[in-house]
DNA sequence: TGTCCACTGGAAGGGAGGGCTT
DNA sequence: AAGCCCTCCCTTCCAGTGGACA
């Protein structure tokens, strides 16, 4: 049925992105003067999930490259995924590390000051003449966790530098982030912004078509997938990853039935598939204090108490605990992991007042507890008491 | 109308674990 | 070895609060 299963992998970046170009024309305009040995303005570039940024950022700075060699200007693409590198001192040595050629010279990831990073890393890219476009992808992550000085030293590192020139392109899912920058790091990296549209499903199928015809071999597509996958994806804020992530799951339960052909009923167990593998993994990876609080969670709700609050979620969890011979946390610690858990979407809390009696979260669970109970009796420590019951220990004292 | 509950969520800081330089 | 630095996880302290109840 495959062909080359690869080019449905998201980390895949076509020779040609459908529907996108004109955002690579207006990024291209933009940099381009870096071929002139200009300093090319920084950039914003937003959109949703899937809307292609970071494969047309990517693509531009391939290009730009490889334009660069033929011409004879060096220019230094840097790309970072903030998610991953996600304070300052990260940020600049990943950057610092990228101009040193001897490893034994590189910057450790934690012990230096960090303004001495910060010089290091001028000296460095003042040694090469050239461009260097730094690329910094989910910046609101960044700035949530880091704040703004990493972006205004580095709007401001051009002014330090002699031969170089730098310049930034932040990508964000996120607008409101903005609101939190300093207005001066707020207009220099908005000198220029690009807008990513999320994808109709009519440009969806654009999309799977191109994939699809190097992907599967000839008729291995029902008529109705493409635009089914297509479809489901542009509920999802028009999110082409996702619709990759249909189409190639689909394919692979297909497979694994050992059927040829890949029809509708295969589209509709991926989403379901893909669905759950999120938070099988989520909750796989969790440390094991989360894991305590999301089990009391799961358990209080089989207990059937409607409406779980902090407190009780915090009684069952140090029952637990006490069970697993695991150190307790204090409250105002377990209330930031149920956040925490919230924000990964595994559970809801959200802060309701009942008047005369306090005001508390109110907790449910937001995935399906016996997969989750499942998932956590993976775990070693979690294994002999995820079949506790709160209540019925309490009735034997 | 005021009280007061059961918390929320910010601030500050400790200390362990990684590493650096001198 | 001593003296720093950065990050993560956590504790301590505490002012603030929506609304049911007296």
């Amino acid at each position: 049925m495959f062909r080359n299963k690869e080019v449905l992998r998201p980390s895949y970046t076509p020779e040609e992105l459908p529907h996108r170009q004109a955002q690579i024309n207006q990024l291209a305009t933009i940099l381009v003067a870096a071929l002139r040995g200009e300093t090319p303005s920084n950039v914003f570039i937003y959109g949703k999930t899937g809307t292609g940024k970071t494969a047309v950022t990517r693509f531009v700075g391939k290009e730009l490259q490889r334009t660069g060699q033929e011409k004879d200007r060096a220019v230094f693409f840097i790309y970072i995924n903030c998610e991953l590198v996600d304070t300052q001192y990260r940020v600049l040595t990943h950057i610092a590390n990228h101009f040193i050629e001897d490893w034994n010279d590189r910057i450790p990831f934690t012990g230096w000051p960090t303004d001495e990073v910060y010089d290091k890393l001028k000296k460095k890219i003042d040694e090469k003449d050239g461009a260097c476009i730094i690329v910094l992808d989910e910046i609101d992550k960044l700035v949530f966790k880091a704040g703004d000085d990493v972006l205004y030293n580095l709007s401001r590192i051009n002014d330090d530098l002699k031969r170089a020139k730098v310049s930034v392109i932040g990508i964000s899912n996120d607008l409101k982030f903005t609101e939190f920058l300093d207005p001066r790091v707020k207009s220099s990296l908005g000198e220029e912004e690009v807008i990513f549209p999320p994808y109709d499903a009519v440009q969806l199928q654009d999309i799977l078509r191109q994939r699809a015809a190097v992907a599967f071999k000839e008729d291995s597509l029902e008529a109705s997938v493409i635009p089914l996958c297509a479809a489901l994806a542009a509920q999802e804020h028009g999110d082409a990853r996702r619709a990759l992530d249909l189409l190639r799951v689909a394919a692979e339960l297909a497979e694994r039935e050992g059927q040829k052909t890949i029809s509708e009923k295969y589209v509709r167990k991926a989403q379901n598939k893909i669905e759950l593998d999120r938070v099988t993994e989520v909750v796989r990876t969790l440390p094991t204090q989360s894991k305590l609080v999301l089990l009391a969670t799961i358990l209080g709700e089989e207990d059937g108490t409607k409406g779980l609050t902090t407190g009780e979620v915090y009684d069952t969890y140090r029952e637990l605990c006490q069970a697993a011979h695991m150190d307790v946390l204090t409250q105002r610690r377990v209330t930031d992991l149920i956040s925490e858990l919230d924000m990964l979407g595994i559970l809801q809390a959200r802060v309701i007042s009942k008047g005369r009696y306090g005001r508390t979260k109110e907790i449910q669970m937001s995935v399906p507890l016996d997969e989750t109970k499942a998932v956590l009796r993976e775990d070693p420590v979690l294994e002999p008491i995820v079949g506790f019951s709160p209540k019925k220990q309490a009735r034997l004292f």
